[in-house]
DNA sequence: AATTCCTTCCGTGTTTCACTTAAAATCATA
DNA sequence: TATGATTTTAAGTGAAACACGGAAGGAATT
């Protein structure tokens, strides 16, 4: 059998040091690559040599999302093992649903990361326990209740014009401003923003700032 | 010299393990705790033995902070060294001055690691680049706008029924629904709503969002 | 040609916001 | 305990924003 080369990314540089420490030891895995600035692991063509990526990011968000959709695209063959203490399902679901091989959630061991290794090197995925438990109970709830839990609820069903508007009322700008902004009438803005209310199925204002927030449309 | 007792806590378990690999072989330090649940944290008496504490938290929220300053009150002599990739500059300014004698953001390698415990080890206080290039700006700024970034803006002037109705708000209650959980009328509740604002010196609904999470009263 | 979606706008009624006033209740503290 | 400050409660009024529905013109698709 030969060697399994991995990639292991941390934000954290501390914590990729520590990860490396872990598997480094063992005969039949090789550290190929390793690094703490995410943002800059695209362009990087070593990513041909290795099998599996393990990456640590501190928060899943649509930056982490699409750079794991750029990789898979670019490396198909490239397997990505997720390690992170994300809380937010939709983020753990939207990482899945892009490609990540593997996910190793809070409770998971040095053992786990071990045994997700192997599996994924042969041709498995693998999650830990909580993420499975999060993937039953998203199929059954997905079961239950038809198909609502994955329609709608996300940027893409936005027009650019409705992201436009997300985007300007997200910074604090009122109706008003936003219709002198981009020429339009103030009720012209208030129907958009409805249609945005509807499209995204939310009944407050702040859930759409947090919908804006999740989705990187507006910051903190 | 006498051997430095060490505790390390990350939430989750594998990074845990890989701080630990870091050190394990470090002949004067030893570690005499470890664990990946920092909220059983407080009732361990071991803590007695322990000289640094090493914490690792994903998010730097008000549990976070209460804990550490839990910590340091029942154990005063313990110092906590945090080790943590958080962004929002309020939460980590705010973990230094609830009293975490050490930060390590996620430029910090392994050197940086063992000067830090060596540096609390001796009695003085040790932080990052990031973190000191951090507590100047705010040394700077705190000077330039003579106390402007610290009159308002905070949680502090907020009564507690006007932070009773902002959670409620910020977790996307409308008026109505408040005045019936808190058995008030609704002109009441807008009336508390019109006091948060002008304290807090805000114009829309998106700041004071934006505001409730920053201070970590909602979540996003 | 028919359909679908986007953008634009209005009507109508409800809710929330902004600003003001104000009366009890509570707290601080001299 | 009396006095003043703050908090909590509430209402009036006009403006702004929201909810829901309708609708017309245009672009893209089928």
């Amino acid at each position: 059998m030969s060697c399994i080369n991995i990639g292991i990314f941390s934000e954290h540089l501390l914590l990729q040091e520590g990860l490396c420490s872990l598997v480094e030891s063992i005969e039949d895995i090789q550290i190929s690559m390793k690094g703490n600035s995410i943002d800059k692991l695209l362009p990087c063509t070593d990513l041909k040599k290795i099998h599996i990526l393990i990456l640590h990011p501190y928060i899943l968000n649509t930056t982490v999302i699409n750079l794991i959709e750029q990789l898979i695209r670019t490396y198909p063959k490239l397997q990505i093992l997720i390690l992170s203490g994300e809380k937010n399902e939709e983020n753990i679901m939207k990482t899945i649903k892009t490609g990540a091989k593997g996910f190793l959630a809070k409770e998971s061991d040095k053992n786990d990361l071990l045994e997700a290794i192997y599996t994924l090197r042969s041709g498995h995925d693998y999650y830990s326990k909580s993420i499975t438990k999060l993937l039953l109970k998203k199929y059954i709830t997905g079961l239950k209740s038809g198909e609502s839990l994955f329609v709608n609820k996300d940027i893409k069903c936005l027009s650019s014009r409705e992201l436009e508007i997300l985007k300007l009322w997200g910074n604090s700008y009122t109706n008003n401003e936003i219709s002198e902004e981009l020429f339009i009438s103030v009720r012209t803005v208030e129907s958009h923003k409805n249609h945005i209310m509807q499209k995204l199925n939310m009944k407050t204002a702040v859930d759409l700032v947090k919908f804006a927030i999740k989705n990187n449309i507006i910051e903190v």
